[in-house]
DNA sequence: CGTTGTGAACGGCTTCACAGCT
DNA sequence: AGCTGTGAAGCCGTTCACAACG
């Protein structure tokens, strides 16, 4: 499935550094751990990219997912919420390196509109629409409080933005063809504690 | 699923502030995108919940869901990495009204360890594990560079962490019985790129 | 009547297992 | 010998559909 490659293509450059050069299903599987066979029939599914006997050559296959993905070129994203997470946001320094530029800002509030912040012009929304159609940005950030995600995301829809990730607790309607991932750790916490509470507790 | 417990959890307190004190599988899906056999299903696992021809008593389900997933009681955590990233969930107030209080924070750079950051005094990694035995914490997150990740993640299980929320790109390494959860905005990103490659640009 | 709870049917993802290639 | 690519089988989560109930 799709949404495992990226997990492959990072495993492959980590491999890379390591300074090998083939990977089998097999030493990938244990290293993600998942199945020898899930990851043949991932790859199968877009191509035939392995040599048998030998297995995936890692930089043809790097490219080749990069290819797939899309990734063989650099994304303009627009970040919208300047707020604290925002901020830390504009300041991660993981998503230029694999394919993703933080072009744009966009805060609500005068008093962060017109701050330079790691280069970047915090814009006012108000501007936002015309200016994601200038720049032909397809892709958003947004980390604004829960009750202004709705409105942010009708808008970015409406400006024609096609990929959103959510940072707020909420689940938002977009239209089909819109894709929304949203990153939740307070979720992630919460599905945990159900099996804490079903263990011993840790011996001291 | 239990996954998707957090997710009804949120719903449904979102509904008792608008002023509702009844959902039905159904409201509660066209909320989230979901079936509402879906959604019956899930709870139907944990118990009988719901009255028919009226649908589920909100509050009631919220006490109920809420026991299910350990949430009656606040659970104590644990924050590793307190650089850019660490600092931002240290000031991230979505985590204290959800059942999570960040109580001990650990560094191993002399340059942070000894700083107060939000009330919280960052101690060195050295004395992790006895820390996090003495004070019998079972959850940590994680936010160290990759490369220090697998390391950090063998102490905490080491000490008798049980449930992990790691902010590193990696795919690490824990025993089964450890739940370990990734949150991963890169990666959300690069799953979506691949479906705008098949889409056309957005009209300007 | 509306809605739950749930067995049965369905569908899709995962694993198996092996032929075929190197 | 080692490993891929892939049909077939298996499994598991989702949806259907309806009896039961307030």
């Amino acid at each position: 499935m799709v949404s495992r490659l990226p997990l492959y293509l990072r495993a492959l450059k980590q491999l890379l550094t390591d300074g090998l050069d083939v990977a089998s299903s097999q030493s990938l599987g244990r290293r993600l751990h998942m199945t020898p066979a899930q990851i043949r029939k991932d790859l199968g599914y877009f191509g035939r990219f392995g040599k048998q006997g030998r297995g995936y050559d890692i930089p043809y296959l790097i490219n080749e997912l990069e290819q797939i993905l899309g990734l063989n070129q650099e994304w303009p994203v627009a970040l919208v919420g300047v707020g604290r997470l925002g901020r830390a946001i504009l300041g991660y320094p993981g998503f230029n390196p694999e394919g993703f530029s933080i072009r744009a800002a966009f805060d609500s509030s005068p008093s962060v509109v017109g701050q330079n912040l790691g280069g970047i012009e915090v814009q006012s929304i108000k501007n936002m629409e015309d200016i994601l159609r200038n720049e032909g940005i397809r892709i958003a950030v947004v980390a604004v409080p829960a009750a202004q995600t709705q409105a942010v995301i009708d808008q970015l829809v409406n400006a024609g933005v096609q990929a959103i990730l959510n940072y707020s607790p909420t689940s938002p309607q977009a239209p089909r063809e819109v894709k929304v991932r949203n990153v939740d750790p307070v979720m992630a916490l919460q599905s945990m504690t159900y099996f804490l509470r079903s263990v011993p507790v840790p011996p001291r």
